[in-house]
DNA sequence: TTGACATATTCCCATATAGGCATATATTGA
DNA sequence: TCAATATATGCCTATATGGGAATATGTCAA
């Protein structure tokens, strides 16, 4: 079997760095798709390409506006990815304690000499 | 081109469910292989070939213990994504405001008839 | 040394890519 | 209607992949 779809989930989606600059991109708010070609100097059809997964794992939306088509984060959709990821913030403070910790007690010793 | 390789940094490792699967195991601690193997139900290569991967972009360590090898957790990788996705928290926040504003609102216009 | 156990590696294959390029499909204004 | 602008889609190809099965490597215990 292949790697899964990139469509199949936002982590799946978000493994490429393009579409991640693109999302990076849409928080400043809603842009027409030629705005973030020019922001990103990448080609058209590729962001088109990259809009395509994105909105079908929805992670943008889009709305007409004349010639243009304008897109706009739906940042809700990254909360997954937010709370997976947060499981383990508690796991390297921690670990930062124990550096944290060692750093006092070198310190203590150095004071005591 | 293809897709970019799994190894290519955090994004692409964690694309792949298995592997969130395995780095979620070892929150608890370090463990052996084949503990990872009925816990989660996948086959012994497949645990190694994806240990393989977790390790080669830093997410896992490992040191023997006799015929087996342990494997621990290194969390401290996972802040580029924690730090890259927490950027965004602000703005589901304030999309969560608007709704709640918005809710507030009709309450009031509850309260007026 | 031998056999049992634990883990890693190799071989195989169907398949979904990302990107470049060319082109189709709106939409507008004159 | 026609040309210009804005976006989407289709075609092409090299390539890395995940999973299964078999097997190699390593380590212990007797």
């Amino acid at each position: 079997m292949p790697r899964a779809s990139a469509t199949a989930d936002v982590f799946n989606a978000l493994a490429e760095g393009p579409r991640r600059a693109i999302l990076d991109s849409l928080i400043a708010g809603e842009k027409a798709v030629g705005t973030i070609v020019d922001d990103l100097a990448l080609s058209q059809p590729q962001v088109s390409k990259h809009l395509r997964v994105l909105s079908e794992v929805g992670l943008v939306t889009s709305r007409a506006d004349g010639r243009r088509r304008l897109y706009r984060l739906e940042p809700a959709r990254l909360r997954p990815m937010h709370d997976w990821v947060s499981k383990y913030e508690q796991a390297w403070n921690e670990r930062m304690d124990r550096v944290d910790g060692y750093l006092k007690e070198l310190q203590r010793q150095g004071e005591a000499e």
